[in-house]
RNA sequence: GUCCCAGUAGCUCAGCAGGAUAGAGCAACAGCCUUCUAAGCUGUGGGUCGCAGGUUCGAAUCCUGCCUGGGACGCCA
């Protein structure tokens, strides 16, 4: 069924050889205007080979193609025109999706092959902010749309369970804690532990000190330091489990940075065998000036570890375990230095395998127009966010279509839907400014919108009482051809967001489809009994069926009815 | 200072393995519900594609320099 590749060896089969396959098939472009047909070979590249115009070959080519897919070729200027046979290929395009449901766009590229994705990864005893929303749903998108390609895929909730901020914790808690207080709102309390420690620090340095040794202590397995620790993380757990609930995310794995404090004494002894340690200032790191890039900390000069060390025996760890073929880190663009430095150091430790992990970074949650910092307090909650669009989201609901059943079910759907897609339609590397009524929009390019273009075809599919045995037959008219020619778009939409590990070109390709189908629901009469409707039900079908799995693969839900 | 990301309509953003006339949504204005969900559809207005060079038959798209905004640059992650 691709059109293109069968456009381009019928050209390849007219010019005798002169120009490879491959080639044609990267000129071959789909036309801006429809007017111009379905496909287009621009021919000036041909010009100089051949030694004929561009317009003279277009014109020859015109006059020789002809195939049972192509209703007609027309040379325009220096353009070759494909027009395809809408027939026949509508007729072919609603079989297959039909047939294939939701496997349809699916490929095997990925050859059961494995790539663990490391993305979430809240800190312990912070609250889950909207940052950390965007790695929790980018790194699940791309975890789907791997699977999609044919990928094993292991999601890996790489917790920030350890750090010198467990040091800053304890001894904040010590000194201005209770347990009380922390009992009845662990997160809430141990958040404002921590501000308080950054507020007291700047004036009091010597609180860093503390921290620092409390840490140590933590490392060398303090009986104090280890029970609260313990505790500290349990009632964070607790927390998260409550937003990943609401996001219906699933981890494979939770091992976060606590999990490799035993592992990383192999890690600087295999860096010590390979003579890659130096000592600089009292710490130790790996001298990277011959790649041009600053030196990459393994331990502090009171001999802690660092982040980079618990990353390079995870990625060490992870490739024995799992075996992956890639390695992706869905990690903002802050860190791209870090994962420089970590791909480097690994591939010195003499790993070809370095070369297959890759840091997927995206851009930052700003508040008027500047980072947000957790460290200041000043953080907006994830689970307040959500909370508000499912409320909203209810009385929209409420106001519409007040008899709908489960509504409180739709309003989660739609609330979360609306939280996550806002998110995943900007390319990651955006920065995103943060605005709730920008976010909670339930009209225009929205989750929403997409929903709700679902929920208006399973409608009608419900009322048409869709019978088994579909003689189809094909859509020529325009509104069902612009649909048509999108829905056989929806493989290469999947490559493409795989190869760019971009969801939203998912998340645009929906809200496009979802475009093109309410125009077509606003011009074509579907439920009307002639020798169409089974067609126009089965295009109906697919387009449900397509937009249910794009959502899916976004990570937002599809409800039946809105 | 070095490095990374971004700069396209009033606002939010697509388009950038170069191709025909630069597109959506929001906002503004004007229309469309006795017919399949109006959370929708139709129409109107709105652009020096940050600036300057270069490569090319052809540049929003590739290269170089500059400007603006955000970020990173050793003991946080």
């Amino acid at each position: 069924m691709n059109y293109r590749q069968q456009f381009a060896e019928k050209i390849h089969s007219h010019l005798e050889g002169m120009v490879d396959v491959n080639e044609i098939i990267s000129l071959i472009e789909e036309p801006k205007y429809s007017t111009h047909g379905d496909l287009a070979f621009p021919c000036f590249t041909l010009a100089r080979k051949l030694k004929k115009s561009p317009q003279q070959i277009a014109a020859d080519l015109s006059e020789k193609i002809n195939a049972p897919f192509l209703e007609k070729t027309v040379p325009e200027g220096p353009y070759l025109n494909g027009f395809l046979n809408k027939e026949s290929v509508s007729r072919q395009v609603i079989q297959q999706i039909n047939e294939k449901q939701g496997n349809y766009g699916s490929f095997s590229i990925g050859n059961g092959k494995t790539i663990t994705l490391d993305f979430s990864s809240p800190n312990i005893a912070k609250p889950f902010s909207m940052g950390h929303l965007r790695s929790t749903v980018i790194g699940n998108a791309i975890a789907n749309i791997s699977e999609k390609c044919g990928y094993k895929v292991v999601r890996i909730n790489h917790l920030g369970d350890w750090g010198t901020q467990f040091g800053k914790l304890i001894t904040a808690y010590k000194l201005w804690g209770s347990e009380e207080k922390v009992r009845e709102n662990p997160i809430k309390e141990l958040f404002h532990l921590y501000v308080t420690f950054h507020e007291k620090a700047e004036k009091q340095p010597d609180l860093e000190d503390k921290a620092r040794s409390w840490f140590k202590q933590l490392e060398a397995g303090n009986e104090e330091a280890s029970q609260l620790w313990k505790w500290f993380r349990e009632e964070s757990l607790k927390e998260f489990a409550k937003i990943y609930g609401l996001l219906d995310i699933q981890f494979d794995s939770y091992d976060g940075e606590a999990f490799y404090n035993d592992k990383m004494d192999a890690v600087i002894q295999v860096l010590k065998a390979k003579d890659l340690l130096s000592v600089s200032d009292g710490a130790e790191v790996v001298d990277l000036t011959d790649e041009n890039m600053p030196p990459c900390l393994i331990r502090k000069k009171d001999g802690a570890t660092l982040y980079a060390t618990r990353d390079l025996a995870a990625a060490l760890y992870r490739r024995k375990t799992y075996h992956f073929e890639k390695s992706f880190y869905i990690v903002g663009q802050e860190q791209h230095l870090h994962f420089q430095q970590l791909f480097l150091v690994l591939q010195k430790m003499g790993y070809d395998w370095a070369a297959e992990l890759k840091h997927i970074p995206f851009g930052f949650i700003l508040k008027d127009g500047k980072k947000m910092s957790t460290r200041k307090g000043k953080v907006v909650l994830l689970e307040d966010v959500i909370k508000e669009a499912i409320d909203l989201a209810y009385k929209n609901i409420e106001a519409k279509n007040p008899s709908l059943v489960n509504k409180q079910e739709v309003a989660k759907q739609v609330g979360v839907g609306a939280i996550i897609f806002h998110d995943l339609k900007h390319e990651r590397q955006n920065n995103i400014e943060f605005n709730l009524d920008e976010m909670l929009k339930f009209e225009g390019s929205t989750g929403l919108y997409v929903q709700y273009t679902h929920a208006r075809g399973r409608s009608i599919l419900r009322k048409a009482s869709v019978k088994d045995d579909l003689n189809i037959v094909g859509l020529t008219d325009s509104h069902s051809w612009t649909v048509i020619k999108t829905l056989m778009d929806f493989p290469n939409v999947i490559e493409k967001s795989f190869q760019h590990t971009e969801p939203s070109v998912i998340a645009r390709y929906v809200l496009n489809l979802s475009q093109e189908f309410n125009k077509y629901y606003s011009h074509v009469k579907i439920l009307s009994d002639d020798a169409e409707q089974n067609s126009r039900l089965a295009l109906v079908n697919s387009v449900t069926i397509v937009l249910k799995e794009g959502l899916r693969l976004l990570g937002v839900q599809a409800p039946e009815q809105l």
